[in-house]
DNA sequence: ACTTTATGTCTACTATATTTTACATTTAAT
DNA sequence: ATTAAATGTAAAATATAGTAGACATAAAGT
């Protein structure tokens, strides 16, 4: 299922897939699967991800 | 780094590595791995663990 | 209309997470 | 002292995360 937490993080800080891609050094496709839904980064990438968004892992990547 | 936290709520929980690997469907080595800090784990893995464990990610994966 | 930016999606390639098998060491029990 | 369970570690193989390049579309600006 997506991602809408971080799509919304995102938003919420104005950056682009590939402006939040360069900020954590993937590139524009993993940023945009990951939001998609369609695989599971790695902790070290979320880890990255929830730095530059300043959002908690749970917040980001907890699901029930 | 090596994931103490983990290490702690697995003894909490008093299973073995090998017992929380069957418990998420991993090899032991893998939590052994994970545990000595070798490598990053999938958030699907990580997820996996938090829910065998009662713990949140970012009680058991979160790192300043 | 035209250009630019952001996004969605696909394919083929590369890097790395995870498995399997195996062996050594430690720890706890008998 | 001996046995069994738990752990640490390593090499080779497999599955999948992530890259690079390309093309299509939608929205926004000029």
């Amino acid at each position: 299922m997506k991602n809408l937490k971080l799509k919304a993080a995102r938003a919420g800080k104005d950056l682009s897939q590939q402006a939040l891609a360069e900020a954590v050094g993937v590139s524009r496709q993993t940023i945009n699967a990951i939001e998609k839904g369609d695989y599971n980064p790695t902790i070290k990438l979320c880890l990255a991800i929830c730095k530059v968004l300043e959002k908690t892992l749970d917040e980001l990547f907890w699901e029930d």
